[in-house]
DNA sequence: TTAAGTGCAAAGGCTTTGCAGCATA
DNA sequence: TATGCTGCAAAGCCTTTGCACTTAA
């Protein structure tokens, strides 16, 4: 099942080229479903379009970044991951054993960013939990380590 | 008023040798009340001490987070900052306008983390919140400027 | 005394930039 | 057709590594 970009996707381009680069790349950054670093996503680019190169992708990714079409997030070492902007606000939690990433939401979030910005006057434009631990598989297999 | 290591921060050097160096970079990290990427800690000791370089402040840094003597964290773009562990929990607000960071503690934290940690079956071991938007006075001038 | 640590310089990754040719609108 | 985009290659950062010298214990 081939999904086409959606109009938010396209009508933000306004103003630059659509060209078969950057159409591949927002389509392997969508269907990643948000865990990707610029790394991956060249890997995964060039085995597409063997001629595409790391320059290209660094330049649509902050050209999407600029245009607000994906998210620029810090996960794990040190890494950016980029994902769709439009999906709904979640956070993420890594498990350091088999390197999975959950997407969670949770009402105490919003209660937590609320309170913040209550006490600290602050106008919150980004907010970002970052969530590292044992999944319940890896859990059980690191007790049978030691 | 000069204020010394303290037990924890030397004890824990068990092992490795105690250094001018390291004495010197765990200072500063201290001093900077954990705001402070390599780049800049690698400054800071430039101008207490010419001669280091930048592999030991690298490897310095290297050998603390092992030694679980300080925490690294991302905040803003892409840098990791340092802070000395022992600090109580706290989590950390970055102002856009000013480059201020505010450290911050609430209580929905760690019902957040907690919730999380039951609805996943995941045993957490590092969390991180990071917030990013205008402080009060970042926000007037905001709009001010339009 | 001697293994560990240091500075220097070189090497390694990842990301950006300059440029000539190509493609989109 | 004309500007913007691409790929390539080179340059730029930041971080790590190899090596000979120095130093803490």
């Amino acid at each position: 099942m081939k999904k086409e970009l959606n109009n938010s996707q396209t009508i933000q381009m306004q103003g630059h080229f659509q060209t078969a680069q950057r159409r591949l790349l927002l389509e392997l950054i969508r269907d990643s479903e948000g865990h990707l670093d610029a790394k991956e996503l060249y890997q995964r680019a060039r085995a597409r379009d063997e001629s595409i190169g790391p320059a290209t992708v660094y330049r649509s990714l902050n050209l999407f970044k600029q245009l607000g079409l994906v998210d620029e997030m810090r996960l794990g070492k040190l890494h950016c991951y980029y994902e769709i902007k439009q999906s709904p606000q979640h956070q993420h939690l890594l498990c350091q054993g088999c390197g999975k990433v959950i997407e969670f939401q949770n009402p105490y979030f919003n209660k937590l960013i609320k309170a913040v910005q209550r006490e600290h006057g602050f106008k919150i434009t980004k907010a970002e939990l970052y969530l590292e631990g044992y999944c319940p598989n890896c859990e059980e297999k690191e007790k049978g380590d030691g």
